[in-house]
DNA sequence: ACAAAAATTGAACATTGTTCAATAGAAAAA
DNA sequence: TTTTTCTATTGAACAATGTTCAATTTTTGT
């Protein structure tokens, strides 16, 4: 049976995803260590690579991953018949509690720098790809005249603003701001931005 | 004469400054090594921790040195009597110029990551202010009723959010934006922002 | 039970940042 | 000028890192 195999395999990438996120949650992505990762899995340094290209490689496992839970946290939190308001305005305030809450995980994903050379795989950019989609939900209604590609160049812009702010906040180290403050400036933000939109598709043919 | 050790001391730090500004424009600030420096500057790794304190301090001057130049680039560029619209939208463009004309100058600033225990010197935060406070000024007149902090807040917000569109389309490794498009994106979401800062303080009492 | 195949191991290697005893150089004293 | 003292510079040596691969152990098929 090579199915005991494939399950052995299976279950050392589960481990050591595990304990990479586990290490990036306590320590952040920075302070990532081969020999640490295999001591807590309890495999030897070698097994990481037999299992993950390299470190780069797991990493990126785990920012996959991160990437996914964000995506159901967004999806969860979706309100039913709700306005295109409210929905962008709740998708901005779960992103910032996501940030907060699992807040080394998630500057992983962006302070985990990916060589340059090598192309990041496919699977990575669709998980970026359909965050980048639940903003285009809402925003589709409130310009039913753009097309799929401008309206995901909207989400983008809108995405990289409130992500810009939430950045800026979220690591101060000297004066952190309030969490509350902060999410009524992401709301506020929110509103600014969408009634600016609106007034632009309004003034459309 | 001290002087003499004065000025080769000066001189040597001068040279490792330059050095590193250039392998940094060369090869991005993740590349930098304490024995290519050396090598470029003509001068053992070890004069290097003389001059300063290790590579993470000869970065940070480095980095505290281009927060300058994007000042005078930002002071340079600031039109007399102007509309405070005008002024914040020619701070937005150029912040884009000099992000996309010394990009990895630019991304220095954010990718290389200061050692979490030690406190940043206060001179770099100086630098840092300065930015916001170019900021602070048109908004000034936008908000005649804000107070200093709340003005520093909002100027904040306002470049983090200008920060994050730019951050994020410059790093696009396969679609890039367009430059000029980029460009109407900031201008355009420049008037947003402040059309609709002007609209709550006119809602104000 | 045995042999072939595969997986696992961890010592070894190449590169790092950083240190510090030894050397070379500059300043002061004779 | 010569000698002595202090300072600056050097680069071999060290510890920590990611990664590899010959040797070993485990699993599979018969």
């Amino acid at each position: 049976m090579s199915d005991k195999r494939e399950a052995k395999k299976a279950a050392l990438r589960t481990h050591l995803l595990e304990a990479t996120t586990q290490q990036i949650c306590q320590k952040g992505v920075e302070e990532i260590r081969a020999r640490d990762i295999a001591k807590h899995v309890g495999c030897a340094v070698g097994s990481l690579y037999t299992a993950f290209e390299d470190l780069d490689d797991l990493i990126l496992h785990v920012n996959s991953q991160t990437l996914q839970k964000l995506d159901e946290a967004l999806t969860k939190g979706r309100p039913d018949q709700a306005s295109p308001q409210t929905c962008m305005e709740k998708l901005a305030c779960d992103y910032l509690d996501f940030a907060s809450t699992h807040y080394r995980l998630w500057t992983a994903l962006f302070d985990h720098k990916w060589p340059e050379g090598k192309a990041v795989p496919q699977w990575h950019l669709d998980n970026q790809q359909k965050l980048f989609l639940q903003i285009a939900g809402p925003l589709k209604e409130l310009l039913p005249k753009a097309d799929q590609d401008h309206l995901l160049l909207e989400a983008r812009t809108f995405f990289a603003a409130i992500h810009g702010i939430i950045t800026l906040s979220l690591q101060e180290r000297y004066a952190a701001v309030d969490k509350t403050i902060l999410k009524q400036q992401i709301i506020k933000f929110t509103h600014l931005i969408l009634s600016g939109l609106q007034t632009q598709e309004d003034l459309k043919p």
